[in-house]
DNA sequence: TTGTATGCGTTATCAC
DNA sequence: GTGATAACGCATACAA
């Protein structure tokens, strides 16, 4: 590795910004009359509205939009908080956000809380300053005074991921609960007869699927603590390989699948297994979850649960947009509850 | 898949805003005694700036950046435009971003260009409008109005992920031209005689490793344009398998090693491989590029190249901090144009 | 250490 | 159809 380094270039920052009496002079027209332009107004007559965009474009006119959202109070801003960048799950969300919002002419502004409350409280006041118009935030673990500033706040608030029990507003996800016991009741079915959970990062939607596994084991009288594996730090595949290493030395092998938080972790599983030459399905069982695009691909493929991530984001600017919309028409306003499912895909890594 | 409605909240709007006066009458200040409690400004006594902040908490007040921005021309705002959010490359170099970003009381607007200029003009003049303090944009096709846009708006502006020819000021990333061309040869130096390239998307950083490899193949009479598959729609490990069995279907076979212009392909290749019982790295050898962290875990590990994406985004905004911080002195500036290299990492599908 | 006057660039509102 | 005026909420510059 080097480094070309070079002189720079030294801006000057005095570079003194065009406003609207700017255009107005070269324009030979008020003001009012360029603003009524640039946004599209109707009421301006076709030549005087020519003139305006020509001087416009000559002097390379930047609206400002500080100087609009304090003026008229209308931001066309949606504040979206997630926990994570660096997970394809909200990768996927941000994208469902971002199809709708461009379009429709809205700005994004993005923060990532770490799953950190207090981040996501600190950035919510960062967010607040700045008008939105909607708010997009992951579950529902605010601390009480995020909950309130957001409610004080009048805009409409989605609640993504997850299916929480108190929402603010509108709440769009399914219940975490539920998937982590379908997918322990498909491996019971499957005739596996001693299921272990292997988790990372352990935030609220994850202890919700062990609580599913949880429930459905204890059932059946097959829950043993030591087949549960968890930690709090973030997972990765190098971190599924490690948690199955220890899966397997804690129950020295008395185990014969594994229901993984997600398919990060259940790849490395199945890495694993395949070092230690262990055969999946036929004497150990992997599930992950996500369904994730490598998952297919693996070896063998990887069973897991499909969530419609990029819906959760697309419905969640939709039914924003809804209540910015019929803020005032309660007939027209959209539910507030929205269940975006979940769907087992049982693939080859179990029987 | 089902929905549970119910009944919205119909939030109404009219919620008014609080002031710093508003703040200032409960505290029985002045409202710019409070502006220079809430900017943490030295010269304000303790007791004055206790009873000022329990105000504060109290009535729950919350600054208007808008006022702010338009009175002091001060955003604290940082610009970033990537071509997708949906690609582990550059959910990385956001978080590169956004923890040298956040700390330093920054926000980051961030627009996604699909790998288009013409969305990303439009972006820029949407960003531009928000007086930003600084703008990361990736590569160096922008328009031309698009270029002197940003040149115009005075404020640092860094090019990241490629070395581009003509910078507009800061400029960070490598050479994907050297890149191509080292694993090209590596993979000649590993005896590998009949190689071909598989590339999807086929954006300028994509073009230059073929230029690369093309360049290194004709210069050993090595070049077949028959092994050159290339598609411009997105990549993924299915456009990998599916790229692959063209290249095989149209060299009938002849053919005994691919560079794929990322990891995700060479991830389907990989797995096309198997699946057509073609032994890796001895019949065939496969190269991929990025080092994602699952080619560690492929089945054989994955040959790639390591870049380091994280530093090209955490990089890129410190020199913007360091133009923001000494704009006026030359002698304190940095330099212009960063290498941050790149790594062959040669593992188990190539020989 | 604190307060007052003024302006930032735009839009709402009302004249013309 | 177009223009004048007064906010919007805050920070700069200066006065006290």
């Amino acid at each position: 590795m080097f480094n070309n380094n070079s002189i720079p270039m030294g801006k000057s920052q005095g570079v003194k910004r065009l406003t609207l009496k700017d255009v107005a002079e070269k324009a030979q027209v008020s003001p009012m009359t360029v603003s009524r332009v640039v946004n599209e107004f109707a009421g301006v007559r076709a030549d005087v509205r020519n003139r305006v965009n020509t001087a416009i474009t000559e002097l390379g006119y930047i609206p400002n939009r500080s100087a609009s959202v304090l003026a008229s109070s209308k931001s066309k801003l949606i504040g979206v908080l997630i926990p994570s960048l660096s997970n394809v799950v909200f990768s996927d969300v941000l994208r469902g956000i971002y199809d709708i919002a461009i379009p429709a002419n809205y700005q994004v502004l993005l923060f990532n809380t770490h799953y950190s409350p207090i981040e996501e409280e600190r950035a919510i006041r960062t967010l607040l300053g700045q008008s939105p118009e909607g708010v997009i935030i992951t579950g529902g673990e605010q601390t009480g005074a995020a909950k309130s500033m957001l409610a004080a706040s009048g805009v409409p608030i989605a609640q993504i991921m997850d299916k929480v029990e108190d929402p603010i507003d509108i709440n769009i996800g399914f219940s975490h609960f539920e998937a982590g016991a379908a997918v322990t009741q498909s491996l019971v079915d499957q005739s596996y007869k001693k299921i272990g959970f292997i988790g990372a990062r352990m935030d609220r939607r994850t202890c919700e699927r062990l609580a599913g596994f949880e429930s459905v084991l204890s059932a059946i009288n097959g829950l043993d603590k030591k087949r549960v594996i968890t930690i709090p730090q973030a997972s990765s595949v190098a971190m599924g390989a490690a948690l199955f290493r220890e899966l397997m030395a804690k129950t020295e092998g008395d185990c014969d699948a594994v229901f993984c938080c997600n398919d990060d972790l259940a790849l490395g599983v199945l890495h694993e297994c395949n070092k230690m030459q262990i055969k999946v399905p036929e004497k150990f069982g992997v599930c992950g979850f996500n369904d994730i695009e490598m998952a297919a691909y693996a070896q063998p493929a990887l069973s897991t649960v499909s969530v419609n991530r990029y819906k959760m984001g697309s419905r969640a600017i939709e039914l924003i947009f809804n209540r910015i919309r019929h803020d005032d028409d309660t007939l027209l306003a959209s539910p507030n509850y929205i269940n975006t499912g979940f769907e087992l895909v049982m693939r080859d890594s179990t029987r």
